[in-house]
DNA sequence: TATTGTTATACTCTATAACTATA
DNA sequence: TATAGTTATAGAGTATAACAATA
């Protein structure tokens, strides 16, 4: 429908790559600084620090999920052993009976003060020490519409699965139950 | 010793939030496109580009490793996977005999190739759709620097490890073996 | 019937430590 | 002794499918 998409041309090239590369080296160093500080992945910090900026410290599940794990039961999981450890706690919501409250606990809070100035100390040091001000500025500039326009997009999958009504006309013409 | 790193302001954390949203997503989609199209995962993908690129289609492990991987036995790991597929071939190298050389198979080529346009479609969908030519420039040029000073940053982990002579001096006391 | 969340399960991936072999 | 790579193994994480319960 749109582009016959040839190939990449040599600026596309290089800045797909700085982006992947770059987001690797960084992630890899805030991973082994959240575990060292704080015994916590990454995924478990995000979850954590997104219920510690919430009113009230709480999120549903689904609320909780989104854009940070891509299936239920790895949520489920995480939630988990955040309960477990004792930095969320887990309750029926008071609205939607079917809904799980999570909610920070001090325990939680603490554990995220203990481990953000290492993770500021650590962007700073791989990713703005290398850029001005103005950078910085640009780069978010740049940033944040590239994050609205990839959430608008259709999700090409992860989602479309509990699609009932497909009984006729998919590709698998075959006996797959369910 | 150097910055107190108090927190972020709020542009760096919008930058940095972008950073890692934008990339999830996107990483995210090609896994699954490169999934479908070629059963490949990511690290699989970028071993299998490296070696395409590479004068002779090939490299040994060290070199195969660097960036893409963070231990040796997961290269180990992925080069069995690889092998296994017929997608490369593993040799001892010729010049150094510990080595072993890593050689991307006629097979391999094809996986490339038939992975390749859907790969370089997600990119255009997802990323350079949203931005201007200039912005693709910038973005690149802003990149690419982070990425060189990341590299150069000492690994604060990941490799002092077999670092034999420290028995007095280090952090832990005691006796941990190895 | 659709949605929210959990459970069971299988699989992929990663990393540490111990080991072999060559430089 | 240091380096290149492999192996064994254990653990963390993810996803699919089946399920229970509420809307």
């Amino acid at each position: 429908m749109s582009s016959p998409t040839p190939a990449l041309d040599p600026v596309e090239l290089a800045a797909y790559f700085s982006l992947i590369e770059a987001t690797s080296l960084l992630r890899h160093t805030v991973e082994l600084q959240l575990k060292e500080a704080g015994d916590l992945s990454y995924v478990q910090f995000q979850l954590l620090a997104r219920l510690g900026d919430a009113p009230g410290g709480s999120h549903n599940m689904t609320e909780l999920a989104d854009g940070v794990v891509y299936s239920r039961s790895g949520l489920t999981y995480q939630a988990g052993l955040l309960e477990k450890a004792g930095l969320v706690t887990r309750a029926p919501s008071a609205d939607d009976e079917r809904g799980t409250t999570v909610t920070i606990t001090d325990a939680g809070r603490s554990r995220l003060a203990a481990v953000f100035p290492g993770h500021i100390e650590v962007l700073h040091r791989m990713l703005f020490d290398a850029l001005s001000r103005d950078d910085i500025l640009t780069l978010e500039g740049l940033l944040t519409p590239v994050v609205q326009h990839m959430r608008a997009m259709p999700p090409r999958s992860a989602s479309r699965r509990r699609t009932k009504g497909s009984t006729a006309g998919g590709l698998a013409g075959g006996g797959h139950r369910d």
